[in-house]
DNA sequence: GCGACCGTTTGACGTAGGTCAAGGCCGGCG
DNA sequence: CGCCGGCCTTGACCTACGTCAAACGGTCGC
């Protein structure tokens, strides 16, 4: 099940690693500081406070194809994405698996309204992550009730994201699932400062297809279809061009 | 683009009434109070505070058809079903709709992370409603904090729905999805403590569609399939009897 | 530097579910 | 009371996408 490291994904850590490292460089402390920072963003703790958060949270680091959790364990760890990409999904008894998405820095997961994780979750490339005890996070949202505001928001807007992806899931064509697709993670890489036109695709062209509820045949088929029309440009290491985004955009829409 | 009053709802109405008029009458206000505790459930507040609370609160009734709001507009409100049967949807510019969800006394909506609603929402039978002018609720928010864990809460919970229906419309057959949609309703009926086995289908088979990422006609061919295996009955009035939940659940889960 | 492995691409073909069209059913209204 | 307009069902047919299979190409280990 887990994937093996494969020469494809080294190449792409080796284009993607600068930036990232130097995000990471951005900030004083390897680690807990900045997501601490993050999850406070839009609640500031003093400084007291601050570093009574980050004393809680610990390192985590992954290579291509390794697990963090799976699907049902018991969930005693929030996570947030330092650095690298991430894939959480979950999977049919017969083997069948939606990803329910990607994830890269800044990103949160591990949040579970219930006392197991509702899917697993697995590093696509070279990743860091932060790693916040559920139990204390838990007392500490007790003592700092702001930090509930800053999850709200954050579940909020991932539960738009779900429904949006629930839009593309039951009622886009291939077509229009991969233009959505490559402007998504365009649209990302911006939110996080990276470069959005041509865009990274870390991920495998099976990977694509489990997000989009495709086969790994139809997602190469249509990105040769969208280079064959002069859309799309596939450069190496797992970029892509947008060369038209406009027209992506309409694809994408429906139209 | 609105449903008008057909007579097959008009007969559900009736069938639902009985018991949902019931479960109002158990709480002492035609609406705030009830939906306020639901909302402060695992953060009880004083007498004083629950009051402050349930003044802001306003009643809306909706009949089969009509709409709530519409994505895009702006997100002045959250409500809470009090009885009644909601849609919440997504639509391509084609005119391609995505049922997000179908919402039950006790299910709350319009929680926003943008300023705009991102779906539109209208009544599937007879509903009313409890709104919450979002201003208002924000400020109470500020005032008391627990009811942000509760919100947490229900957005986890979503959340986590919305990720087992991206399972469902990415890799499911439409059998699968129908044995799912079903036991969902029942589980989901039992929660509000009515009868989960017959269980009530007060939404149209298009609708059905719309949301399993079907078509009407898949869908009726596959309750016809279901039927036909001695899995289900079909009643009158819009309610399907679960003859082998068992079995069932093994459809369901890809067996 | 060569072979093997994996992911990707491409092709030929199959099929689940969509489309189009025609009846059937039922409640409401004239 | 009988027509009308929804929705639901069923049938015949079509197609987008899945399946199966083969060839390709980059990377890494040897």
């Amino acid at each position: 099940m887990h994937q093996t490291l494969s020469p494809f994904d080294i190449s792409r850590i080796r284009g993607l690693a600068p930036a990232q490292e130097r995000a990471g460089a951005e900030k004083e402390s390897p680690c807990g500081a900045c997501s601490v920072r993050h999850l406070t963003f839009c609640a500031p703790l003093g400084e007291e406070e601050l570093n009574h958060v980050t004393r809680i949270v610990q390192n985590v680091e992954l290579h291509p194809g390794d697990p963090l959790f799976d699907e049902g364990e018991e969930a005693t760890n929030i996570y947030s994405v330092t650095a690298g990409a991430m894939k959480v999904y979950k999977l049919l008894p017969d083997g069948r698996r939606q990803i329910i998405g990607f994830l890269f820095s800044g990103d949160f997961l591990g949040l579970a309204d219930d006392e197991v994780y509702a899917y697993s979750a697995e590093a696509i490339i070279h990743s860091t992550l932060c790693r916040f005890p559920r139990r204390k996070l838990e007392a500490l949202l007790e003592r700092y009730p702001r930090m509930e505001r800053r999850l709200l928001g954050m579940a909020s807007h991932e539960l738009a994201a779900a429904q949006e992806q629930m839009l593309l899931l039951g009622r886009k064509t291939a077509r229009e699932k991969i233009a959505s697709f490559l402007l998504l993670l365009g649209q990302r890489a911006a939110q996080r400062g990276q470069t959005a036109n041509p865009v990274s695709v870390p991920m495998s062209r099976n990977d694509i297809g489990d997000y989009l509820g495709l086969t790994t045949e139809t997602v190469s088929r249509t990105f040769t279809q969208l280079r064959q029309g002069k859309l799309i440009a596939l450069l190496p290491a797992g970029r892509v061009d947008l060369l038209d985004v406009e027209a992506l955009r309409e694809i994408a829409e429906g139209n």
